[in-house]
DNA sequence: GAAATAATGAGACTATAGTCTCATAATAAG
DNA sequence: CTTATTATGAGACTATAGTCTCATTATTTC
């Protein structure tokens, strides 16, 4: 028979020729990482030839094109939050803040093409359960870069800050600079970069008059 | 021949069958609406169909299903800026970009499907020349509260500050909220206007210690 | 090595976006 | 009314996503 290869839901399977499998995949991933780099969205066909693979087997593998897409490793890794600040013992929540708005931002442009492509996939239908939600990075990092004042700020306030602060940041951020706004990565990460500021700011000062 | 109805780069030619064009291009655009607020996206078959037309002449009219999407009138229009600050003299720039923001955001909601339908179009593929821009009524709207202060402030000072406002609002800021932060349109509303206030609030404070 | 099993390739098939051509219907001008 | 002009409808055509079937190839097992 044809049949699937492990598809997505089966279980392991692990004894029977598990290693093909894991480089066919592993192929049509690196494949369309690749062709998303040049920010054109690949078709299965484009994919499926540049990782030596019929059309019909990445079928078998991913069940749509965008399932693939979203599965594509990003070229360049969100930093760890534990280890963008494990280094050094700074304190200033400002610098802490600026580190982590740059360090995302610069992730966001290194894979615009590819974040762009998955955020328009992920807005193309309504939100289902069922469907694999998306990553989220910028929460992680606010809050690791927050952690020296959190305990200075009330529960809503330090909500309401990392709940502007993810406004700024992150691949939207970026879509509004690129399509709104019309300026280049620099400009774009200048902007987030001193709102995030004066929000942390606003929020320290508003602690301290109160 | 058969040969285009005034295709948007052509000139007006008013005097040749006009209204006969007008009113197709209004009911291929009203047809549009009336199925985007279903949430799901229409094919152009369907709204050829849903507007009494044939699928040639929809695209004689649009040069594709995007292009149409992208001119769909919205179910709840953004306020007019002008109108918006026009009945009083308010001058509290704190206040003013609060309304903006509540206007803006109310209208973003309310307009929600179809707005990520559209964002989603625009992102799907690589910015093009010839490609329809989005619309933008965020920068007018937040240039329309900064008004009083506008002044007050240098050009950097200024554009920094509408650059941060812009990340805060519209389209982009909806979808932070209900896909990252999953939080609902109260309490979206209450972090973008927090944040877009202490930013204004940062500015002039910054520019009175300057 | 031979048999059983699993992955693959080739290709037919459907659906929709978009293009193009030609015939027809509606309108304007004489 | 007649004629030229213009919008429209019908349908053929290409391209790509996605599905499905079947033969072939490669791997495992005995």
């Amino acid at each position: 028979m044809a049949g699937r290869p492990e598809t997505p839901g089966r279980r392991p399977a692990r004894g029977r020729r598990e290693n093909q499998r894991l480089r066919t995949r592993k192929d049509l991933l690196q494949a369309a990482a690749r062709l998303l780099e040049t920010g054109v969205t690949p078709g299965m066909d484009e994919i499926a030839e540049a990782a030596l693979v019929s059309r019909a087997t990445a079928y078998r593998y991913f069940p749509s094109l965008e399932a693939l897409l979203l599965e594509a490793p990003l070229q360049a890794e969100a930093p760890d939050p534990e280890q963008l600040f494990a280094d050094d013992g700074e304190s200033d929540p400002e610098a802490r803040i600026d580190r982590a708005v740059d360090a995302l931002q610069r992730m966001a442009y290194a894979n615009a093409p590819q974040l762009r492509l998955m955020l328009s996939h992920s807005l193309a239908r309504p939100a289902r359960s069922d469907r694999p939600r998306r990553q989220n990075r910028r929460t992680q990092l606010i809050e690791a870069a927050l952690e020296p004042i959190r305990l200075q700020l009330t529960q809503a306030e330090y909500r309401r800050l990392c709940r502007a602060l993810a406004l700024l940041i992150g691949t939207e951020a970026m879509i509004v600079c690129q399509e709104v706004l019309q300026i280049d990565e620099r400009a774009a990460r200048e902007a987030s970069r001193w709102a995030a500021r004066a929000l942390v700011r606003e929020t320290l000062a508003g602690r301290r008059h109160a």
